[in-house]
DNA sequence: CCGGAATGTTCATGCGGTAAACATCGGGCA
DNA sequence: TGCCCGATGTTTACCGCATGAACATTCCGG
């Protein structure tokens, strides 16, 4: 049983979980780097060395941080995209859904910009040694990215005959979101105000569902 | 005179360019984050605290690294534009000069990771109070920005008259190279074999040059 | 009921940022 | 010329963090 009364017990019970969620909270307020296990710790009301029966260190509590941050972010998406109001003509709905999972996707990182973070920090130092893969999906954990290629392999399925998509849209549309996500957060496009920002939102949008389109 | 003898003497003579380089070297070989204080110090031979006689702490060292970083960024895309031979068709050529330019941005964060991600370390934490600028052009400084946005300018004058720039194109191509940086860097999509890094290289391209049309 | 495995705790080490007090040098001014 | 001040480095010190080692407590299966 977890301990119901205020009592503190020797063993807390679910202190792994715990300390995921200490450190989801500190990602959320001030992104990766301030996922501090001592932090994280002092939260729970445990002494910092005890999370190291959980993890193997900062390192792994990060990567867990960051699998929750990419699951939020899809589910920020799909959100976005289930609000989007269906249309006749399935090109136009296809269509719709992509810009709808993009604005998710954008809306998620400008919304929560510690979580959003922390969905793509990088597991430095990236280990050289590890083997060049070669798949088009980078990640079968990153469900943002199935999502956006799905959709846009929908879009060019539904498009005039004279419309395809190229081999790697999926990988240049994901690039435009990411870009412009990170440029509105954290470079130089921040401190925009929120009519610019939408402005280049749309942009982008355009430049997207326009520019994935061979013709 | 500076200390041309192995003789060291008290007074380094150029101490706050000294720690420049080093932090520099730092952020050449692990990015941002590896340029620390003590390390740099350490490397131009001063105590620690020595620095903070030349600048406020770690975090001003850190703006300078960024400026440098920045500049070596819009060097390298012209060198790239440079190599690149003109066209008669004067379309064609400002076309090309556009691809250019991402090119040697995405390849200088290809080759130098750790300096393209110091040129875009955010002045963490953000200062929650800055007024929000209205430009579309977000720093003077950044070169790398304005020499894109010139381009694509330069490429819609040379359009026919059906064709035209959106407003906030130039966010928008800056938004795809940068975000396809990052995720061929640290991202998703790093450990691409190079011939699939170049699939994607030149679909984001595409993208880019006939996305940010309108039609 | 007992002993080991799980799970926490206390110490200890090392690194990095940064401040305060002290030392040294170089150059201008009496 | 000689002295004194300001610029530039150094020492010492404090704090937070990551992490390992040794010790304590609890729980659970035999």
């Amino acid at each position: 049983m977890a301990a119901i009364s205020g009592g503190k017990t020797y063993h807390h019970g679910d202190l792994r979980n715990a300390l995921i969620c200490a450190a989801v909270d500190l990602a959320t307020e001030g992104g990766p780097e301030r996922v501090v296990l001592r932090e994280a710790a002092r939260r729970v009301g445990v002494s910092p060395t005890a999370a190291y029966r959980h993890f193997d260190g900062r390192g792994e509590l990060l990567r867990t941080v960051r699998t929750h941050a990419q699951r939020l972010l899809a589910d920020a998406m799909e959100r976005a995209a289930a609000r989007e109001p269906g249309a006749d003509d399935p090109a136009l709905a296809a269509e719709r859904r992509v810009a709808a999972l993009c604005r998710g996707y954008v809306g998620f990182a400008v919304d929560q910009p510690g979580l959003y973070r922390a969905a793509f920090c990088a597991p430095r130092p990236a280990a050289p040694d590890e083997p060049a893969q070669d798949r088009q999906t980078p990640d079968p954990e990153l469900r943002a990215f199935t999502l956006l290629r799905e959709a846009l392999e929908a879009l060019a399925r539904t498009g005039t005959p004279r419309f395809g998509v190229r081999p790697a849209s999926g990988a240049a549309a994901w690039s435009a979101v990411h870009g412009l996500s990170l440029l509105l957060l954290e470079g130089p496009l921040r401190r925009l105000s929120a009519q610019r920002r939408n402005a280049v939102v749309d942009t982008t949008l355009a430049m997207v569902v326009s520019g994935t389109r061979t013709h």
